[in-house]
DNA sequence: GAGCGCTAGGAAAACGTTTTCCCAAGCCAA
DNA sequence: TTGGCTTGGGAAAACGTTTTCCTAGCGCTC
């Protein structure tokens, strides 16, 4: 009778227990003014069910889902991913899940995705996308839930998070010159990506602060090809060292230099970028990088959208800390 | 009054269309009998308030909620991305949201996300993981909604998706047989994994199709550098193709090939296993190999997924099939 | 002109919770 | 003994939908 097929609900709790529906939530919530002997006595019966409340009842009137979007233009790449790592474990802390939702830059998605994801009644949003520039940030403008845009550019009002790209490339150039480099070369990606020019910035600033003189500067695709490409180029007269825009780059540069006969780290120092890991283990040498700490910008943005859902009003730009990862080839 | 900054319900419309909800409700879902003229206000008004129906509201008593758990044990890694993106493409055209939840083969963060996603009443559940070796599945048995298990070992009785990983070694090996190579050998990472071990019954079953001997075969880490080493040790009696475990593998036996002063694929032709864009196309040569199709492999779980939550009973372990790409190795 | 069958649309129950309000019983003090 | 206060717990409304059932009115037919 009472055994059958049926989840069970608060109301099968109830009926076993000699108590009404509401006695079982006071209990299940630690509310209400009850009795120690019939808090026991919901509780056992509620392990003895196997009673899981029904969220989903429960948002119906306290208005929020516990869930919140993800919304990625980067087809889930190899940047979203540790992220959505972050993003998640410090949300799953709070309870609150995380729907995926893969735009690809492509508006007509972008939108059914809201749609649906809205009428789920998700408590917040987050944007990624891939970094080339600028979002145009369709319509998220004026919805009723906090959004944040991580790893892309949000409104002025909103609130974003963004790696510290500038301080990255200069804490990269700076462990340069602390051993003892001087002709420092930059050799990176196409500019029409922010973070390109914000490491070319660092780059420049730690230089200047150094009192020395920026070596080539060379744009190119974020691939290895280019980086041998750039690198042969480089050879008639080579710098004593290069930070490159990525560790791709960087792995094309070590490539180059190694069938030129010259040594890596002892010729030319060689910083990359994301710290990759097949990147930078399979480099030869070990590649020295510039870690972005994306899944700690995740947990970040997971924090900050938690407390805004708690009505916690935040906005603005906020760029995090980059970390050096020293290795064999510096 | 009516305009405040509540998001509108239902009554909102129904008072402003001047008739009852039920009228709405029937209106909006097509059911019903309602004259055209009384379905055309209600859509009007329904469009000039903003109105979207609250699916939480609905789930309570369809008992659906439109959306399905997925758990990974990958931290999102490589392998998880395309499955999750053909995955999350398929179950979005059904109105399906997809949780995710990475658990990091750490039973008790698993236990915990099982239960959130159960309390948010999920539809369905997908697990991945890693591919090292059968799945325990904690208590994923028994469960009162259907479960897909993808690119991960499932129970007996579950439904199992994984890529074909034999018959694209034979895709491999037989290619490089048409090629008239001979001498295959196969490099490839730890046979604890259970794809090494399909990966080398391909390869044998190929051979001996074509009546030859198999070559060499040696085990080891899934890296450039045990790529490296390999085909070091292979040197002194190189073989004329070389089938690998993982494309990470291949590019170590190219760049090993190349500095012995062995042309790729003049003499000795290259096949890798997982077709990973960075890989493959910065290896020298560009490498072929075999895709596994995954974001396919998504595709299908999320189709056979919406289905059984629709009702359909299937088990059964399925493998799908591996494609092989062309390119300058071979 | 009375009865019948349709049709359009309303009323209300149901889904599974939380929460507010209220009442009964018990206790103590006067 | 009575009155008031406290405490434990129940009843019911509310959340926003869907769906079932019912009724009022209309046009037919005989």
């Amino acid at each position: 009778m009472s055994d059958d097929r049926r989840t069970p609900t608060i109301h099968d709790v109830a009926r076993a227990a000699g108590v009404s529906i509401g006695t079982v939530s006071k209990a299940l919530n630690g509310t209400g003014s009850l009795s120690q002997a019939t808090r026991d006595r919901v509780m056992t019966t509620i392990r003895a069910l196997n009673f899981r409340p029904n969220l989903l009842a429960k948002s119906l009137h306290t208005g929020l889902s516990g869930s919140v979007g993800l919304i990625s233009n980067d087809s889930f790449g190899r940047f979203t991913m540790p992220i959505m790592e972050g993003l998640e474990r410090v949300l799953s802390e709070d309870g609150i899940g995380v729907f995926m939702a893969n735009a690809t830059d492509d508006p007509d998605r972008e939108r059914a995705h809201l749609d649906q994801l809205l009428a789920k009644q998700i408590d917040g949003l987050v944007v990624t996308s891939r970094r080339a520039d600028r979002r145009p940030s369709i319509e998220i403008q004026g919805l009723p839930i906090p959004v944040i845009y991580v790893f892309s550019q949000g409104g002025e009002d909103a609130l974003t998070f963004l790696p510290d790209d500038e301080g990255g490339a200069r804490l990269a150039t700076e462990h340069l010159i602390a051993q003892g480099r001087r002709r420092i070369a930059h050799i990176t990606g196409p500019d029409n990506f922010e973070a390109v020019r914000l490491r070319e910035i660092g780059w420049r600033a730690a230089l200047s602060a150094a009192g020395l003189q920026p070596q080539a500067l060379l744009h190119g695709p974020w691939s290895e090809a280019w980086g041998r490409e750039a690198m042969a180029r480089l050879l008639q007269d080579p710098p004593d060292a290069i930070f490159c825009g990525n560790d791709q780059i960087a792995r094309g540069v070590a490539d180059t230099l190694r069938e030129a006969g010259l040594r890596c780290p002892e010729d030319v120092a060689l910083v990359g970028f994301d710290n990759w890991d097949v990147m930078v283990s399979a480099c030869r040498p070990a590649l020295t990088s510039v870690d972005m700490n994306l899944t700690a910008l995740g947990a970040e943005a997971g924090r900050q959208l938690s407390a805004m859902i708690k009505g916690a009003r935040i906005t603005g730009t906020h760029r995090l800390p980059c970390t050096l990862i020293h290795r064999e080839s510096t």
